[in-house]
DNA sequence: GGATATTGACTACAACCGTAGATGATGCGA
DNA sequence: TCGCATCATCTACGGTTGTAGTCAATATCC
């Protein structure tokens, strides 16, 4: 449905989905420590994220007041349904086997993963 | 290392990942199930692969024989991996409770999985 | 040998992306 | 009230992507 979310919008939704609403300066404050942008930047990106309806705006004075229209939640689980598709054929075992076969999956990994396997049966 | 693949370009390397060496008319006639491409525009694909160094050619008469030069393997792992780390802190678990929490798990997958953590364990 | 078909190379072009400068409106302090 | 700071909007520009047309060389068929 909504459109798709660039690499640096991601960055945008990232600081948005941490706390808001927030104006254009307070995002290109959190966004500082992971992108060295100009104000500009960040507020262009701000205006795509707009005319692609990801977040929306409130008058508050003379600034706005951005905050997210969509979930991180759904993004991350369109995204990583997307990706499974894209590579895995739709199965999800076979990217847990590609992640362990590159030795990703740390010990907490394998215990969560046995608990929500738990869950999942019962 | 290597540059990005584009989405259509994706297309073309499954094409090549299924069987290689194949001429760019083979490559169209296979990508022809997915996408209703032009001849033309697969050859740009091939080019714009070529010149991204991840297949090679080699001439045969008057024509040329695509294969690719990176595994299948390796690029879904390390599309994987930046997945995990954009979305997911690099923690692989989430993801699978992300989508384990929308039903995307099959039983067969349930079941490999377990398999996958046995054999993890050990 | 000349017409025709095949094939790769070059060119095109609009949309989108990353990055940002310039401009114009508006509120605030002196 | 006048200048300055602040904010959003408009514009820009080179790079990439998706999609494809045209051109020139070569092989092939009659």
């Amino acid at each position: 449905m909504s459109e798709k979310i660039s690499e640096a919008e991601l960055v945008v939704m990232e600081a948005l989905w941490e706390q808001s609403p927030q104006t254009a300066n307070d995002v290109a404050d959190r966004v500082a420590a992971e992108r060295d942008w100009s104000l500009q930047t960040v507020k262009t990106l701000l205006s795509r994220l707009m005319s692609k309806d990801v977040i929306a705006a409130e008058q508050d004075g003379r600034r706005f007041l951005y905050r997210p229209m969509v979930a991180r939640d759904d993004y991350v689980a369109s995204e990583s349904g997307r990706l499974v598709n894209r590579l895995f054929g739709g199965r999800v075992s076979p990217l847990v086997a590609q992640l362990a076969s590159q030795d990703q999956l740390t010990a907490e990994d394998i215990a969560e993963l046995e608990e929500i396997l738990k869950g999942l049966k019962s």
